[in-house]
DNA sequence: AAAGTTATTGCAAACGTTTGCAATAACCTC
DNA sequence: GAGGTTATTGCAAACGTTTGCAATAACTTT
């Protein structure tokens, strides 16, 4: 069953004409009579016939392929595994396919520190997702600055030459905590990374709600790893040396948010009777959760669509800047 | 910042060779002088040369690149956000990456109906990881019957003509079963779609184990789409029409189990007590949850390790055939 | 029916690598 | 130091498209 790739030049042969008119016809070049495009078209299909990209991208330079690069610290972040960022990934792929491009997937791993000269020069993408800012966002600053079309899932707040897709963390954090505080908590615990970029944000957005009803709540900040399992260890260790110094938490992130859950239910503290928890991001799992977790929805497919436009502009040679998708307070049982 | 692409020929010039000596020399061919070889390519880091991997795929007629082909069945099956299948095509990135080789993400979107032409001759891709049989594998078939090196995440079980890795899927559902008959439930739930490749082998390792204790357990099966939420709402059916008519459950999937389990905790059924839950795939929630799950433990870092070892062998002419990956019960508070 | 337009096609070069083969340089051996 | 062997390099063709330009074919218009 395997027989010899046909290629275009054959495929001309066909149709009796050159392989110009060919190519024409297939990219549907309306200079060639409509008559002749159809046949050849129709040769085409019946034929499987498949242009060679690796020719036609040497050709035109252009690949029609964009790479997300997940970029994450080593390991004292967010893992690759964390659902949501699998979520962010799958959205975005959908995004891209929707605009007729394909997708390769990235780590540092394979693209080093040069992703520029990886992807652009190597021809390998014409632009470049990234996802996550991460603590340190030299690379990314490096890849713009040598004019790779580049844009970046992340927090739109941070000042950069390069435009930034994400939620508006700050209100997430404002309308998490001030939703917490009207449930009646008033000693708040923030549960994560202020050091973090998007998290960042969400902690200056914690703060401004405490502010607002100065010297009403106390607080306090457990900074860990963006995992379930630093959340789980930390509650519990909390618990074991201070006992239950707070009735709210806001978790950077559902997964965090879902391990303090289960370090509070071993201890049957009540959520939320005796803890109001709201977490943020929306991940499947809030909702099957149980009790289900109130939380802040990021509306990745919104944004996954807006990475993809905002890239393709720039493609394009147009001048795209950062823009902050709108997030949405889901009241479940957890608060 | 912007300036023009170094090309091979540019680079030649740089060190003074001709072009054929540059290329050979930074593809690290002994044939090339030791000296001359590690000045070129000292030139091309400080340059930050690289190679148009068009140009190069199109003279080398590879491209050193594998696609994941995402195989799912419209709406009626496991979304594409499952985060079980997120973690295998994240696993399966990781592996690829460490044998050199780069990533393509797809689904049928794109790839349409002819994986064959679209990938191979389209010289998208040199190999394909089939992620998912899916209820119907032909396109699958007619891939790999016109010679598309090929290999299939599913249940190895399956008669094929090409070569599937996964878990021993018979052996998990019979492990988990006795489980929970050993556990003393009497009247188990099957909960899943046993008309789903996979999922069907886990039906008939739930089907041994109840026919091991002939006449001693009474079984049902309730056939449902792989999502939590289709569990939650059939449990959540089953109980209000019927009442509480069984003590164990296997569930097909963790994300079914924990569906189910939300449908239990809210009618205050308690888990592990009145009923004894099991499922299937060890995602990170099944850790995080409260009670925590007891599970099937799916290597799916070995097993991405073995799909790409296993393409790569097929690029290589080798013949290589199915392979079953060891399951673990991993026993937890659910049962 | 000749001249002028316009619609349609083909020629040939270019995209940037890699590699078989031939050529040269470097080294031995006697 | 002549002849032979081996190590190192360069020439030029090939991979399969796309496209500017020139050429031809097919119409108009008078």
């Amino acid at each position: 069953m395997e027989q010899k790739k046909l290629k275009l030049v054959d495929l001309a042969k066909l149709a009796g004409v050159s392989t110009s008119t060919a190519s024409r016809a297939l990219n549907n070049n309306p200079v060639i009579k409509q008559a002749t495009r159809e046949h050849i078209q129709q040769l085409a299909k019946e034929h499987n016939f498949t242009l060679n990209t690796a020719a036609s991208r040497l050709r035109l330079q252009k690949t029609k392929v964009i790479a997300v690069v997940i970029n994450l610290e080593a390991n004292t972040e967010q893992s690759i595994d964390d659902p949501f960022l699998l979520k962010v990934v799958s959205d975005i792929n959908q995004a891209v396919n929707r605009q007729g491009y394909e997708l390769l997937l990235s780590n540092s791993y394979m693209a080093g520190d040069d992703w520029y000269g990886y992807f652009i020069d190597g021809r390998r993408a014409d632009g470049l997702i990234v996802v996550g800012q991460g603590k340190q966002q030299r690379r990314i600053e490096q890849a713009a600055k040598q004019g790779a079309p580049l844009v970046v899932w992340g927090d739109p707040k941070t000042p950069s030459d390069y435009p930034i897709v994400g939620s508006d963390n700050y209100l997430g954090g404002l309308l998490a905590t001030e939703h917490l505080i009207a449930r009646g908590a008033s000693n708040l615990l923030f549960l994560g990374d202020p050091g973090h970029a998007e998290i960042s944000e969400r902690y200056r957005g914690f703060k401004a709600a405490i502010e607002q009803v100065k010297g009403e709540c106390q607080q306090q900040t457990v900074k860990i790893d963006i995992t379930s399992h630093a959340a789980y260890e930390s509650i519990n260790q909390l618990l074991r040396t201070e006992g239950l110094t707070f009735d709210g938490i806001f978790a950077c992130s559902d997964m965090v948010a879902l391990g303090a859950l289960k370090a509070l239910k071993e201890r049957y503290i009540s959520v939320p009777n005796d803890v109001r928890l709201v977490g943020f991001d929306d991940i499947g799992m809030a909702d099957v959760s149980h009790p289900s977790l109130t939380t802040i929805r990021q509306n990745t497919q919104l944004a996954a669509k807006m990475l993809v436009v905002k890239l393709l502009a720039q493609l394009n040679n147009e001048v795209v800047d950062s823009q902050e998708i709108d997030i949405e307070l889901l009241c479940r049982q957890s608060s």
